[in-house]
This record gives C-alpha cells, structure tokens and sequence, in this order.
DNA sequence: CGCATTATCGCAACTAAGTTGCAATAATAC
DNA sequence: GTATTATTGCAACTTAGTTGCGATAATGCG
C-alpha cells in the first residue's frame, strides 16, 4: 500500500488531479509546486498515488513521464486503460474514453494494456 | 538535408536498421557500437536520417528514444505512420503494419499522427 | 593524383528528469 | 502527552541525450 499518512502535501498533489480532467506532467507538479515542495517528494507522492491505483502514469513525446486519475480502479486492481493523445503542438495530454476499439487492431497479436496517440488537437488544428 | 557524406560510420549505424525489421532504440546503438564510435556521433547520425526520413523516432515505456526504418517516405514527405507495440515485459518494440483501423477511433476529435501501444508480447505471454 | 574545403567525429563538459540515502520533522496510535 | 515511524528536505547521484570545439576525413575540382 502507497498511502498510509494523509499529510498537506500529499494532499495538495491529490488536489492537483481532482481540479483537472486531463493528464498532468510530474515535471509541470515539480515546477508548480517549486516553492512549496521538494521535487523528490513529490516524486515520491506519485509513486504513492500509482501504488494505490489513484493514478497511472505513462510516458509522453518529449520522454516525460505523465499521470492522470485512474477511474474505475479500486486498490487491489488497475483497470483503466483508457488510451490518451498529446498533442505534438500545445503538448496537452487528453484522456480518452475507452471505446474498445482498440483492442480489434492487433487481435491475437498481443496483448495490448495502454494505447498512446500522438497528433494535432482540435484547438491547434483550427489556428493554424 | 541530414546526410550528405557517406561515412563508414553512417554506414555501420544504416546497416543495424536493414537487417533489423523492427525498432530499435538509440540507447542500445550507444552501448553496442560502445568501442566504436562515439555516442555523440551516433545521436547526430540518428538525428539526420530522421531528417531524411529514412527512420523516424519515438519514445517507448521508459521515456527511451527509438528508431524504425521508415517505409513509403520519400525525402520530403513522412508519411509512414504505422503503430508500434512495446512489450512491458521483455522491453521489445515491434513495427505494426498499417491497418487503417486507428483512426476511426478518434475521428473528429484530433488528428491523430502516431499510434504507441504497450502490453504483452506473444512470446512473454506464452511463457508465463 | 594532390590539394582545399568543409562535413563529420571524438572528447569533455553540460543539461534535465528522475532517484537515493540520511538526518530532521510531523502524523498517528496508545 | 509521548513514542513510533512515515514523510520530508537536502544534497549528491544516475542516466539519456546535447553542445562547442579542435582534429580528422570525405568530397570536389584542377
């Protein structure tokens, strides 16, 4: 179990994710939290969140490693795989709704655990 | 242009990509020409056959840059945008061949550009 | 072929993300 | 209120990838 004391920190980094649909970088959380936190805590916080199936993480374009809320998880199982887009302009990371779509394309070939799109969103899409 | 002398260099790193179907990452070139070239010298050949597009990179699970041989690109376009599955176990990443099923999934919502997808490989699921 | 030009290379030093060990601090249980 | 121990801050480290610069070698031309 990742989570045994309910401290302000933890708590902050928590609220982080409750006020935000999306994906959120830990690099963004290092420098949003500069001067409130080391950056091993909350490293350390992360790795907490993911233990307890809170969170997941993965990795976007740039080599970052990323989290976003789990939601239909309980501690004992991680089974939200929704897949997730970045966008290669803005560098946002959406959630995307599991659609089961994913899982015809390769079939037989593997077994495939998270799906990661990269691309151009709507809102670059429409300036440029 | 990247390319434009064709060293022996250039050569031996091309080779690694033509008798290999699938991806390859930057990290394991670093390490296998360790006594031969520099690692410098590999990231910025790397660098100019992406400019080419004779490969085109992305990053895997652990935030690695891979490399795999581009197929129907020409100098000044990129079109090859095939999937690619990484095993979570065996750290392998394959080359999936286009099957046009991606990009109904997202439709409307972006302009999806890369598809990564991570999971269990056939032979790591067969033998555990 | 020989030479000048300049792309490529090796080296060392750097950057940035993430990790680790340890002593200090603070949350919990009694 | 105090003891226990999880959490935190700090500094030092690791690892992938980048950069500047002088040395080397590929190419083009006479």
């Amino acid at each position: 179990m990742g989570i045994i004391r309910k401290t302000k920190h933890f708590q902050k980094v928590l609220d982080q994710f409750s006020k935000q649909e999306n994906a959120i970088s830990a690099n963004y959380l290092v420098s949003h939290f500069n001067d409130e936190m080391n950056k091993s805590t909350i490293y350390r916080i992360l790795d907490k969140l993911e233990d307890d199936n809170i969170i997941h993480s993965f990795v976007g374009v740039h080599g970052l490693k990323w989290y976003a809320k789990c939601l239909d998880c309980t501690v004992k199982e991680h089974n939200d795989n929704h897949p997730h887009f970045q966008c290669e302009k803005c560098n946002e990371v959406q959630c995307i709704s599991q659609t089961n779509n994913e899982s015809k394309i390769i079939d037989a070939q593997f077994l495939v655990k998270s799906v990661f799109l990269t691309g151009i969103c709507n809102r670059c899409f429409s300036t440029c």
